[in-house]
RNA sequence: CGGGGUGUAGCGUAGCCCGGUUAUCGCGCCUGCUUUGGGAGCAGGAGGUCGCAGGUUCGAAUCCUGCCACCCCGACCA
């Protein structure tokens, strides 16, 4: 089944996900129309995610709210870019009852119990939280209020991609109002570096910090802020983005503080946001042929420990030796999971946490018995190692360090490998075909030139990288002057 | 939404063009014995509204119509 190189063939993308994916027993087809079932096992991860994420919004002074999940028709159309980003992809209810069909046709929509206004299933949130906020906010003692939720979302796609682009997903999103512009963009850049940090030191995903050219940015939006990741196959995906509002969103839903002067004010905004797509990113930056490769941070189970064993008196021996060091593993805050399921082979559990990207497992057998060891085995690189039973722990603690840093270096090292800098149109279109990856290279920042290269190659600008360097050259398509390099890539 | 493709047991599939016994095979599942340091072997067994609804026909998995879902390409997008 495995074993197909996955890795360095995924331009077949599916392959990632009804393969490796699906094998690994994260997600599957719901049936319903571009939706997914999220397993046990992958729910875990979005869990531990959750988690970390959250802990950072509190600790950048954020709280959790909840808003409702229907927005009245009449909101969504406030705003105006907004709307025309979102109106072509919007589930609406209609009705509100069923009944039974007088023609035996069975259940049908009451066609008396039509909605006097549609409500519109949130394709995000900005239009009912900023008609909330327009009452929660009248001073400028109100400000900053920041404020995050954990909602899932419903975006009628037209076409989807387990974890990358589902109908509905799960995510959470922030929406905070401050007193001054200045305030505003600190707000929306902290955002960046929060996710930046998160999907750098707990995923073990480097990103590219950036801003969204014009025609990428979000709707309703003055400036969008991206961090952008780089697959195993040359793509690259948006894994995280953080907006400045401006004051398009309080002029829109009449939000007003009044200042220090008493006088009356737009708020500023900001609006920001991670799915379960970072789920994909996940994936697909770590994993290889032998299936998921999971950063322990992450990881629902860190540690798996095998009995292998003939008869069951072994099985109790073995037992009673990985009692006390299971307990001291969970002492320490290491999910262990010691698997003596007399229902499958050593051999079968081996692969099957292989598949599940369990970061290290430990193996204990009558040898080991004999000898006063365990056998160490680490998922990233598959090396093995025999090690006496008072040093298993601390072991156990360095590998939880090194294969965190292992994938993430291993990763860094490919993104690094696959950021090219090009100077001419031909060679881009070459490149682009053939190696993949970030392109860095001059544009001349007109809307214009940015679609053509799209139509012709495929490939979009991801981001401006914050920390560029100024280096005037010239556009490589028009040859017009450009202040900077911008990264271009194919992505999903 | 446009083009192409698919839907048969939990999973993967043969059969469909050219309608005709009891719908094929593998994995998985159940029972028993032997196994257990890298996905076990043998023997026996269970499991099916052939995506859904109509139609043609003596007879439909197979032909026709409609619908639904999924996959690929395009447009759109976290």
């Amino acid at each position: 089944m495995m074993g197909k190189n996955l890795t360095k063939r995924s331009e077949d993308y599916s392959k990632w996900y009804n393969e490796l994916v699906v094998k690994a027993d994260l997600a599957e087809n719901s049936g319903v129309r571009g939706c997914m079932v999220i397993k046990p096992y992958g729910f875990a991860i979005w869990e531990k995610m959750q988690a970390g994420l959250d802990k950072m919004f509190k600790d950048t002074g954020h709280e959790n709210a909840y808003f409702p999940l229907f927005i009245p028709k009449s909101f969504l159309s406030k705003e105006a870019s907004h709307v025309e980003g979102f109106a072509k992809e919007c589930a609406v209810v209609t009705h509100y009852r069923l009944k039974n069909d007088e023609d035996g046709n069975g259940i049908i929509v009451d066609p008396e119990a039509r909605l006097e206004e549609e409500l519109i299933v949130r394709p995000t949130s900005e239009t009912i939280i900023w008609d909330t906020y327009r009452r929660w906010i009248q001073s400028y003692r109100d400000l900053p209020l920041l404020i995050n939720q954990w909602a899932n979302v419903v975006r009628w796609e037209m076409r989807t991609r387990l974890f990358l682009r589902t109908a509905e997903f799960l995510w959470q999103e922030g929406h905070t109002a401050h007193a001054t512009e200045k305030e505003a963009i600190e707000e929306a850049e902290l955002i960046m570096n929060v996710y930046a940090e998160f999907a750098e030191e707990h995923m073990a995903v480097p990103v590219i910090k950036g801003v969204k050219t014009e025609s990428e940015r979000f709707a309703g939006a003055v400036e969008t802020y991206c961090i952008e990741a780089l697959m195993q196959d040359g793509k690259a995906l948006q894994a995280g983005t953080s907006h400045f509002l401006g004051q398009n969103f309080a002029k829109a839903f009449d939000v007003k503080f009044a200042n220090k002067e008493g006088k009356q004010e737009h708020v500023w905004a900001t609006s920001w946001g991670v799915s379960t797509r970072l789920m994909g990113a996940l994936v697909m930056t770590h994993s290889d042929d032998n299936g998921l490769v999971l950063p322990p941070k992450l990881a629902p189970i860190q540690v798996v420990i095998v009995p292998i064993y003939k008869g069951l008196e072994q099985l109790d021996a073995i037992s009673e030796r990985v009692k006390p060091l299971v307990q001291e593993l969970r002492s320490k805050g290491i999910s262990v999971k010691y698997d003596d399921r007399d229902t499958h082979k050593p051999g079968f559990k081996f692969n099957e946490y292989e598949l599940k990207g369990v970061p290290v497992r430990l193996a204990i057998g009558q040898r080991d018995m004999d000898n006063g060891t365990f056998e160490v085995a680490r998922r990233d690189t598959f090396e093995k190692e025999t090690v006496p039973i008072d040093e298993v722990v601390s072991k156990i603690e360095f590998l939880m360090e090194d294969i965190q840093r292992n994938i993430f270096d291993r990763a860094h090292k490919y993104r690094e490998e696959h950021i090219t800098e090009v100077n001419s149109y031909d060679e881009f279109k070459k490149l682009i075909e053939s190696k993949g990856g970030f392109i860095s290279a001059h544009w001349d920042g007109t809307n214009e030139t940015e679609n053509r290269i799209k139509e012709e190659t495929k490939a979009t600008i991801r981001c401006i990288p914050i920390n560029v360097k100024n280096e005037p050259g010239s556009c490589m398509v028009t040859g017009k002057p450009s202040p900077y390099r911008v990264l271009f890539a194919k992505a999903y």
